[in-house]
DNA sequence: TTGTACGCGTTATCAA
DNA sequence: TTGATAACGCGTACAA
């Protein structure tokens, strides 16, 4: 590799002219400028941003921690960052956990979880990172940092148990509310639930979308309307028949898997879904699209979070002294309007 | 932050014993090792790796390019990578170009296409990495590196057009292989086809994989059981008919979103998936699981291109004298029965 | 067994 | 307008 010795050297300047030259400084003659530049390209020089690094005591790095870059929301989340770092000259250090794949679905409650993040928080730190974003593959509330972190950090799309590290999450109330209040709008007022797990932070703020948007069309919440699952297909399609006795006409899943079990028991039932009933559900993941007919949902603003909490971080890169204390950021849902919602009456 | 001279201070010992014991050299007394652990500890000592990276010369990460991060087969690439990464002490540097987002479906027609992603290798080079891993978004032959790139460097997913770079990609002449044989035992002699497009290098080989089936068979290849789809989910709906006509008891479609327009005729037709007719998909992509009836399918072997790719770069790191000259790595598919092939008579 | 001194490729200070 | 030179934090000959 070539050094910015050597085009020194070759250009018979010192190393201070030529950095300088490379940096923009004012100084320097034209003359000796288009010496440096023309090296510089003779010898395809690239700039050593390690030894860089070492210097300036920064790298403009941010680390970021995926939980498992394999869940649906990951990518998405990633992408955002991307955005976000190129257009402010960042660049992302990946660390991707892998939770699920090694230890399923309850990595969270293993005892070595900590462990294992404290590892690649340090990791990182070693590596002189300026920020860290923890990306949760599951939403939750977590606490991954030590308090002595000495570089700012962010929670994406879980929340923060550590009130001095912001988080940035999905609006899940909002997003329940736009698609309740699209039925509503509908014509429907008899709507069924079909519930996540219990104790889930989607579920119950879910669940109060589903009740504000309710009252705020002058419709009384019926409990009788709601009904247990745990985010399966199986957990749609065993309680549909209960929502039907009750005499819905429209079923809000709390997620799109939820409502493919829906769509299965109704196909056997031969109801016409968005004529007979409507069914809507939640996240918008890609298969919502292929379900007949196609599933009206929400969009997680996933993009959108991952873009937040990077610009948060890097506002926190460039003002050390403000506050981020409890600060979290809800970003907001987007009602996907399909072909699962028909007109009621 | 704490660095190797404070700790040598406070054991009033020098920098260099640190250094040793720190590394595990096998000098330094028992008593000094102890001294210095205990001020690594206390002092929450966090070693610079940057500055070790400046120091030896090679920084142990691999740079790692993605056409598009949110493009299906991505993710699960790169988790394969990870892996890898994980059990030989390297770590990642996530480029994500986000091809698609910037320049939709013919991003690679771009023409700012090779200088975008010359300046992104270019950065990571900058930044020192050992060695890179170009992940495309998109099965394709292309030349991304110049013959002059200095570190070893791989196409995961794609085929390289530079026969100094390796790439390790589908084994799709396989895979078609197998889920073709699958239908034969199970007792289809006239099998239909819908291809993707033209002149794909997915569409060919898994065209061939189909002919070979047959031939090992014993069945002849009959041209007019073939006929051309783009992908969509459209060109399996419009030529799902055709099919029918011509007699064709399985329908073989060359990808799984194909088959859900297959599907989607089938349904109008009232035509009974798994039992008046099989349907088969490829690349088992989430929403096959979610057909009705769940497909059967050839699941990508993403996460093994990932590692292996993952895995040639260290060994390229490794043995820098060995040739890699015109290395093309297939990795093999896998059959995922589920509930769409039917025996026939 | 331990310490001194140098160098990795930069940037920044200050003097020329 | 330029050039010496001292850092940045670390690893490693070589000397002690």
């Amino acid at each position: 590799m070539v050094t910015i010795k050597e085009i020194a050297k070759k250009c018979n300047v010192s190393i201070a002219t030529v950095s300088n030259i490379l940096n923009g400084k004012p100084n320097a003659s034209e003359e000796t400028k288009r010496k440096v530049l023309k090296a510089v390209e003779e010898l395809n020089y690239t700039p050593n941003i390690v030894a860089k690094n070492l210097k300036m005591k920064k790298s403009k790095a941010i680390g970021v921690i995926a939980e498992d870059l394999t869940v649906f929301c990951t990518p998405e989340i990633i992408d955002g960052i991307t955005k976000c770092c190129e257009e402010f000259g960042y660049h992302i250090l990946l660390t991707n956990m892998r939770m699920y794949k090694k230890f399923s679905d309850t990595y969270y409650e293993n005892e070595d979880f900590e462990q294992i993040v404290d590892k690649e928080i340090k990791e990182l730190l070693s590596k002189q990172v300026d920020g860290i974003i923890y990306v949760t593959a599951h939403e939750r509330k977590l606490k991954c940092f030590h308090d002595d972190l000495k570089i700012p950090a962010i929670i994406a799309y879980g929340y923060s148990k550590n009130e001095l590290i912001p988080s940035v999450v999905v609006d899940d109330k909002n997003g329940a509310y736009i698609i309740i209040k699209h039925l509503i709008d509908k014509g429907h007022r008899k709507i069924g639930v079909i519930t996540g797990k219990e104790n889930s932070i989607h579920t119950n703020d879910r669940l109060e979308g589903y009740q504000k948007a309710l009252y705020d069309s002058n419709i009384c919440f019926n409990p009788d309307f709601v009904v247990k699952g745990d985010w399966t297909r199986t957990s749609g399609y065993k309680n549909t028949d209960y929502l039907l006795n009750k005499g819905v006409t429209a079923i809000f899943c709390m997620n799109d898997i939820i409502a493919g079990g829906v769509y299965d028991r109704l196909e056997q039932l031969n109801k016409n879904i968005g004529k007979d009933i409507s069914v809507v559900g939640f996240d918008n993941r890609e298969l919502s699209l292929f379900y007949h007919p196609s599933l009206t949902t929400v969009a997680l603003p996933l993009f959108e979070i991952g873009y937040t909490a990077c610009k948060l971080i890097i506002n926190m890169l460039n003002n050390k002294n403000i506050s981020y204390k409890n600060q979290i950021i809800e970003e907001k849902c987007h009602l996907i309007q399909r072909c699962s919602v028909g007109t009621n009456k």
